[in-house]
DNA sequence: GGTTCGTTCTAAACTCTCTTTATGACCGAG
DNA sequence: CTCGGTCATAAAGAGAGTTTAGAACGAACC
């Protein structure tokens, strides 16, 4: 279905090198292919992007302005690539020790480093594989044995799975520095949070739950004045404008630390959730998994 | 020189599409070819990695454990490689709209995406770059025109480059939650930050190189007890165990903010150091990145 | 229990991408 | 001017990757 034709490895190290050494016949030399050859990849890649990426002349090559632009991409697309091998390598490397991670967007951002550097330190060379999922897909991986330790924001683990929670997410209220709510002493009450416009993420998504879950006690109703699809982008529409939204701590931490956002304090409202370690209750966890878990709850 | 073979993108999209099947012949029908033919260059990649990451039965195909893994790596591969093509589509639209940054390692993991948001919201089209560098580096990037606009760390704009302040980075000190120091009511002075044993970068990093900066200043000099290659390493070592670390606060905002290190003021010393953007004193900005300039000057 | 559908593998023929070898043209430095 | 460097072109060859065709096996269903 997919019908796009995707461009080759080799030949984006390739360009790469054009871009240091400055001529395709040096770089030809790098990678071991005779000139003809590299001039020949390299304007199938043209071809292929439909971009002119060199400049070439009787005294070497030089990258076009988009020639460098694709050079950046190149290099991401490389980076990940020798992930992929250096994970291999650990994989067949003798103690053969993986861990297969799943978690969400927003765990496998803001908190899962910070578990998982540990663990690294600890073994080198243990395998670690990270796939985004969100709560749902946690569970059919699982079922396919595609996963050995999942993570999952809500209310309680699924069905058949046995969880622990791990960390417990704080919302919090965050305006633009110029924002009148910035200068407010008094924390917010529930009332007036719930009568403030605020800038959101869509219906089902974790966070907007929360917050309609925490109101809901008070009985009460968010007013959503925006609708964004991202994270990011409700907190540079805050950070820009003079709008309200209740994130995360973790996903604004950064901005709070430099100041670009600031927090307004609340009270009487419960703006936490969950995030749990979850497994199947059929298999036990495995080394790694365990020394994972044991890890998180002496710093949590 | 660099003798690997590259696997190649579209068998491991079509690795992908088997692990969400379940079968060759489907993931096979999805990419337009054969099953023999995809049946042939799975086989392939399990031979160039090394690895077997199928278990092929008459009822389909399942992931070994070691082919969840790759799929985890793989599917980074070509999230960045979709990148790249998104990223030379914006290129190739009419507007031909192309930024290229380069940065620093901590500029761009910990600030720039904060600058770069708002400006991608107003021009959703715009192709951005963005090449990791050091400050030499940016130089030399700069000499064959294959940036538009850098960031460095350091004291002055290179030689050539003319520059503006655009952040000024902060140095704190921060220990685990059991230290003592944690504890500390009372700021630390200059001499009492010398005299305590640090875990620091190695000598010749930009952190390493303000710290010694301003405690000369008071003819002192840091007594180093341990000295680590990255950043997240000193995290982890200091957060694991007793260590102390002086480090940039955005690095460590996320660990302050959910309680994994502890700030210990310190007084009387200026641990600061300027970040600049910069660009060649011969060609004026272009418009987008002045439009990041001014996106930065607005939120700084 | 057989039939059918779906899955896989194997084998042989073929296509065509990509490579090398062998050129030629051009530029700049010594 | 000549030498060493660059790139492009052309022709021929290797081999990677494809398709078509056929066979074997398992599961589900009547």
């Amino acid at each position: 279905m997919t019908e796009r034709s995707w461009p080759d490895l080799a030949t984006l190290e390739l360009l790469s090198s054009v871009a240091r050494t400055g001529s395709i016949n040096q770089a030809a030399e790098l990678h071991g292919i005779s000139q003809p050859a590299a001039s020949w990849r390299l304007r199938r890649l043209e071809e292929l992007l439909g971009v002119t990426l060199l400049r070439r002349t009787r005294s070497g090559a030089q990258l076009t302005p988009d020639g460098s632009a694709v050079v950046g991409w190149a290099e991401r697309v490389l980076t990940s690539a020798r992930d992929l091998l250096e994970g291999v390598e650990a994989l067949t490397s003798d103690g053969h020790a993986a861990l297969r991670l799943a978690a969400s967007l927003t765990v496998a951002e803001y908190l899962l480093p910070g578990w998982v550097t540990p663990l690294t330190r600890q073994h080198p060379d243990l395998a670690l594989s990270l796939r985004m999922a969100n709560s749902t897909d946690v569970v059919r991986l699982f079922e396919r044995g595609e996963v050995d330790l999942g993570f999952v924001e809500g209310a309680r683990a699924p069905a058949g799975m046995q969880g622990r929670t791990v960390w417990l997410d704080e919302l919090v209220v965050v305006v633009a520095p110029e924002h009148r709510l910035a200068r407010r002493r008094s924390p917010l009450g529930p009332a007036h949070l719930a009568s403030t416009p605020l800038v959101a993420r869509e219906v089902g998504s974790g966070t907007r739950e929360v917050l309609e879950r925490a109101l809901a006690q008070h009985g009460l109703v968010p007013s959503v004045a925006l609708e964004l699809a991202s994270t990011t982008a409700i907190k540079s529409a805050v950070a820009e404008g003079d709008g309200v939204a209740v994130l995360s701590l973790l996903a604004v931490a950064r901005e709070l630390a430099d100041g670009r956002l600031r927090l307004v304090p609340v009270v009487d409202l419960d703006l936490s959730r969950a995030i749990r370690a979850v497994w199947p209750r059929s298999q036990p966890l495995n080394e790694y998994a365990r020394a994972l878990l044991e890890g998180i709850r002496h710093t949590g």
